[in-house]
DNA sequence: AAGTGGTCTAGACCACTCG
DNA sequence: GAGTGGTCTAGACCACTTG
């Protein structure tokens, strides 16, 4: 296994280069499946790193679900398929564009307005705060998927009825123009049946099951930025997750 | 602000005892949300340790999600909420447990059986390979909550049929017995109708919104221990996420 | 006994943010 | 310019697993 040097002079960490290299490998079947990576030594010793520098490398494919480590026996390629493609904070259209599909919306509302009560709490505002309210229902391919209506803070983004072309990209938008990053999403699904407007926007009969989300997104700093519920064809969309068993902050939650 | 020393005797580490109290102060109110955690170089200082020590404590609060880190800036109090319940891999009676509530079983079918293709393509078995098939409608204070069929691979615990009580948590006893652990799993959920029997198991009318659950659970090493169909009533479930924005494997993916 | 990962030290240089 | 987190080094001791 010939490994070229690596890339000293270059902006790009060393323990990042070394992570991509061994994910490279994972990739092309030179290590598989079930069987163990290099050993901190090993790297330490063939690249001229020192060791914290290679358990860096190793630890950041641990924490991207490629490997894992076993104190004592050593680091292990993960047998988990990598291609699934899993639930992220993603907006529509990333979604859409993930699955290959054309995404689109009908713009039914898109207005300041006071919030209500439980927009107001999930977003942490005043009572009677304005938001910005925007209605659509969103396409795939030209076909109707759901029904979401956002709620962001007015303050947040003030101009943006002005600047926001409601048939693009909301997410890009407050990227682009006002440096909002959402990274984070808590989301409560249900399971219920069309109502009427439902059926009506969806081309759905009325009583068709139905994906019922509602999803507050925050910034870094852990500001709610955004409150969204929706609506979803239960023939069209399908929940994908995985589900990990994270050490809980009440009990233990080591490293 | 007055800390303790830490033990430099006892097994805990450094750095996991300095979270804890870390964690203890912003719990208790002492660190607000928003504000600035002590610094590396203050933590480093005051109580002795090594930056890279103090580092480790702070990222450690940053992997639990209870603070956030911004270069040339610092590390702060997230604002985000602690005590939300997310989804993890639970077992259904670790999932009522955490709400309070009783967990029951009824269980319908007990037996080994040839692996259907379904089942084999997801534990990655041989075809017709034996596993342990258990269907079981869930309860919660004797309510019934959902209709659960699970499939183990009977290799992996040979005479479970004869040491299980299909009336006790499963994964209680392949933890204990068998050290088996299970530790992530994917799941994909629908949103469907009722069948009649659905509808007759779970005291609903048919027709009425249910989850409609398909798990693959998984060890440490990723290898499939458990495959998972499973029917939920929609007026008493509910799923909980929250979404990171993870970078993906593909493209990027720094620490 | 040899090899592994987990923790820890005491330094260092850098890019970044802010006043 | 002072302070911050991000990366990196060259050592060290430990607990654990395996032959």
């Amino acid at each position: 296994m010939e490994l070229p040097a690596l890339d000293r002079r270059s902006v790009v960490p060393l323990y990042y280069q070394i992570q991509r290299r061994l994910l490279e490998q994972i990739r092309a079947g030179t290590l598989k499946a079930g069987e163990p990576l290099p050993s901190e030594q090993e790297i330490s010793e063939r690249l001229g790193v020192s060791r914290m520098t290679a358990r860096q490398a190793l630890k950041s494919l641990c924490n991207l679900g490629v490997a894992y480590s076993q104190r004592g026996r050593g680091t292990f390629v993960s047998r988990m398929k990598l291609e699934k493609n899993f639930r992220q904070v993603l907006s529509f259209s990333e979604e859409m564009e993930a699955r290959r599909s054309r995404p689109g919306s009908k713009v039914i509302a898109f207005e300041a307005v006071s919030a209500p009560t439980d927009v107001s709490a999930a977003l942490h505002l005043k009572a009677k705060e304005k938001v910005i309210r925007l209605k659509r229902v969103r396409m795939a391919d030209s076909r109707p998927m759901g029904v979401e209506c956002t709620c962001l803070p007015l303050a947040l983004c003030p101009d943006l009825l002005q600047r926001f072309d409601p048939q693009t990209s909301l997410y890009r938008t407050l990227s682009e123009r006002y440096g909002i990053q959402i990274v984070l999403a808590d989301e409560v699904a249900e399971a219920r049946l069309a109502t009427s407007e439902d059926a009506r926007l969806l081309g759905i009969s009325k009583g068709s099951p139905v994906f019922f989300f509602t999803r507050t997104a925050y910034l870094q700093s852990g500001q709610p930025a955004e409150y969204v519920k929706s609506t979803y064809r239960g023939d069209r969309y399908k929940i994908t997750n995985r589900l990990t068993h994270q050490n809980k902050v009440n009990s233990l939650g080591r490293n």
